[in-house]
DNA sequence: ATGCCTAGAGTATCTAGA
C-alpha cells in the first residue's frame, strides 16, 4: 500500500501534474494540500475518471486538503482539528481507507514571526499534538501525512544560515515536531533515508530546485501498527522537474500487507 | 533588510506562501 502527500499549491492550476503524477505513481492514498479552491470548485470529476475516490474540504483562495483513494471511497472521519471551533481555516480532514485511518494536513506557515500568525501555528500545532496523542492512544493503524511547514533539524535543509529567522526552522517549531515523535510516531522518511539527505520542497525562489536547494517539511508519521510495515519511503522528484509544478514534490511510504495481529500469551 | 517567484482575486495591485 503506498500512501503519498503532495502540497500542490493549487488543485485547478495544478490538475494536469496531479493527473499526471497520480497516472504514473499510482499511490493508493494521495494527501493533497494547498487546494487553494472554494468546495464547488474542486475537480471531482477529473479526479473521480482517474479512478480516484475523494473527499475534500475546501477553502476560496486559501488553503484546503484532500483524500484520495485508488478504486476506493474515503470514508471521512473528521473535518478540521478539535480544540477550537472558531478555527475556519481549512487544514486538517481524517479519514478511513483500507483499514488504515489517514490524517491529511496542512500545517500553518507561521511567517513572520514573531506575530499572529507564528501563534497560531503553534496553537495548531499544539492542537493536533493532543489530537495525535489520542491516536496513538487508540492504537490504530494511523498514518499523519502532509505539509508540516517545519524543517526539523539543519539536516533537512541545503543551507540554514538564510532561513534562521524563519518560522519553519523556530525553536518552538521544531520542539513541537519533537515532542510529536517522542509520543512513538515513525518519521518514515527519516528513517528509510538515515544520514542521507531527502528533500520535499524548493523555493521558486533563486533557482532552488536547479541548485537543489531545498528543504525537508512535507512529512509522514506512522503510529506502530504501520511502522512495522514500513518497506520504502521516497519523495517523486520528477514532479518539481515538469513545467508549471508545485513548489513542493510527493513524498511517499511502501507498507506492507497487514500481518495478521499476534495472540498475546498470557504470563 | 529586502527582493527574488508563483497563485488567487479581480482587473491594479494586493495578500499569501515558505
Amino acid at each position: 500500500m503506498k500512501i503519498a502527500t503532495f502540497n500542490v499549491n493549487g488543485i485547478n492550476t495544478r490538475l494536469p501534474a496531479v493527473l499526471a503524477w497520480l497516472g504514473r505513481e499510482r499511490p493508493d492514498v494521495a494527501c493533497l494540500q494547498e487546494l487553494k479552491a472554494a468546495h464547488e470548485a474542486f475537480p471531482r470529476q477529473a479526479i473521480e475518471a482517474a479512478g480516484y475516490g475523494v473527499v475534500w474540504h475546501g477553502q476560496k483562495a486559501w488553503n484546503g486538503v484532500a483524500i484520495l483513494a485508488r478504486d476506493a471511497q474515503p470514508v471521512e472521519v473528521r473535518r478540521g482539528l478539535p480544540g477550537d471551533p472558531g478555527d475556519a481555516q481549512s487544514r486538517y480532514l481524517e479519514a478511513e481507507v483500507g483499514g488504515v485511518l489517514v490524517g491529511c494536513l496542512y500545517l500553518p506557515n507561521g511567517n513572520p514571526q514573531p506575530g499572529p500568525k507564528f501563534d497560531y501555528k503553534l496553537a495548531w500545532f499544539d492542537r493536533l499534538i493532543a489530537h495525535a496523542q489520542r491516536l496513538w492512544d487508540s492504537g490504530a493503524p494511523v498514518v499523519l501525512a502532509g505539509d508540516y511547514n517545519v524543517v526539523p533539524t539543519d539536516e533537512d535543509i541545503y543551507d540554514p544560515r538564510s532561513w534562521r529567522k524563519d518560522a519553519l526552522l523556530q525553536p518552538e517549531s521544531r520542539e513541537r515536531y519533537r515532542r510529536l515523535l517522542d509520543q512513538g510516531w515513525t518519521d518514515s522518511l527519516r528513517q528509510a533515508f538515515g544520514d542521507r539527505r531527502v528533500y520535499t520542497f524548493w523555493d521558486y525562489f533563486r533557482n532552488r530546485w536547479e541548485r537543489d536547494a531545498g528543504l525537508r517539511i512535507d512529512h509522514l508519521l506512522l503510529s506502530a501498527p504501520l511502522a512495522q510495515r514500513l518497506e520504502t519511503a521516497g519523495v517523486d522528484r520528477w514532479v518539481r522537474g515538469e513545467p508549471r509544478p508545485s513548489d513542493h514534490a510527493p513524498a511517499w511510504v511502501q507498507l506492507g500487507a497487514a500481518r495478521r495481529t499476534r495472540r498475546r500469551t498470557a504470563k
